[in-house]
DNA sequence: CATCTCAGTGCACACATGTCAACCGTTCGT
DNA sequence: ACGAACGGTTGACATGTGTGCACTGAGATG
């Protein structure tokens, strides 16, 4: 099946060529339909039609519309990820780390806006194993945010379960925010965006208290006395 | 002189009932389709098919499917709302408050598991009335939370602005664990639980600070103190 | 009683859909 | 240079779709 390859070959081969091409066309013919309708309700003739080429050609590239999908989500990710990793230097504080991913973040959605309806859509939408194949990613983004986060104080002696779950509610609140970006006008925009930048800041303040020697046992104590006593 | 009630509701109309009762079919069987499809991929055919009726009779209850997808989420939130409304009652402690909430909130989703996944599908989903439907519940959820924290101290002497964005944050996790707990098996679940559970405390362990008097410089100096100098 | 209302039916139509088979014309490997 | 490989096309098929139309029969009303 496998075509052999002369070594060092630098053939200008216009067959992968053409064939990648028209299979970023499809891609593209469905990622354009995507935002105006979800996944599953997208035909493969539609698709075909957008990318200009007849409907049986389909097959020459995807078995099936669910492999198209998966493709579309690793697409997605492949660019999001990127732009992560060029914003993970060394923010000496907390707060700095999380206004600059907010900004990476922010600014990701505007580039990829299609990309990133189609991850809102399709994450909790239909086909199962798309599903999947996106939760897989964000968790994975949400693992690297984990390790990202254990550069820091406090958070540094924490348990991995913890710094999971820290990781994973600083993730969601970004995603959250991203995802709600899509449907908004720009004043809306800038509310969501500026009540995102607090929500992360008031979760980067417990930090510290969270850390405490005894955990639990300070914790509820705190709690008790700080809210509970009408002081 | 007629026995019959002439004008009123006293006649328990088999007309009025039977129609609700396909009616109810309808929402019924839309639903069930629902939990392997997204919405704008199920068809009025297979609809009217699962519900036991003719394809042309779901016009007598409907002008679209688009109108049951709407009469769908205003179901959704009917059982929900009624729910919290019960849980409404007024903790001591916001880590009450919290442990309530989520033991109810997992008991209906577990309890209406088809009306969570369709409104987790759909929120992001395909069509645009049945997103801003959503949308506005779901705004709706958090600004009674909202009012519902403004009982306790600290928090009631926030702007209303601060309430929000707290509401909305604890709202959001919540949301999010019950969308999650749609694909999860038991073991997960329970992780997950215990996961959400931790960070809405966290947040929680926040909100005095937050509280604190001139709060922006305050915040940040915190901050900056407590996270910052390591190096 | 006669009559009207109306949820529900069957049929029909004009599409759209996924996929198979046969067929081209260009490029590849030799 | 030649045949194979392959991306692409056309045509056809069985099936599914939304919805208009005429109809039915049971319940409501006078």
């Amino acid at each position: 099946m496998a075509s052999r390859r002369p070594s060092g070959s630098a053939t200008r081969s216009s067959r992968e060529e053409g064939k990648a091409l028209t299979r970023a066309a499809l891609l593209r013919a469905a990622l354009k339909l995507l935002s105006r309708n979800s996944f599953d309700s997208i035909s493969l003739r539609e698709v075909t039609k957008e990318a200009g080429i007849s409907p049986t050609a389909f097959y020459r590239h995807f078995d099936d519309m669910e492999e198209l999908g998966l493709a579309l989500v690793e697409e997605s990710f492949g660019s999001l990820r990127e732009m992560l990793r060029e914003a993970r230097s060394d923010p000496a504080m907390i707060t700095d780390a999380i206004n600059r991913s907010v900004g990476t973040v922010v600014l990701a959605a505007e580039r990829n806006q299609l990309h990133f309806r189609f991850i809102a859509r399709e994450r909790y939408g239909g086909i199962r194993r798309i599903r999947a194949a996106i939760r897989r990613e964000l968790q994975l983004f949400a693992e690297e945010l984990a390790v990202d986060l254990a550069v820091f104080p406090f958070v540094r002696d924490w348990t991995v379960a913890d710094r999971r779950m820290l990781a994973s509610l600083i993730a969601e609140t970004m995603i959250h925010m991203t995802a709600e970006l899509l449907d908004a006008d720009p004043a809306e925009a800038e509310e969501l965006i500026g009540r995102s930048r607090r929500q992360l800041l008031l979760i980067s303040l417990s930090v510290p208290i969270w850390g405490a020697a005894d955990r639990t046992a300070l914790i509820e104590e705190t709690v008790r006395r700080e809210l509970g006593d009408d002081d």
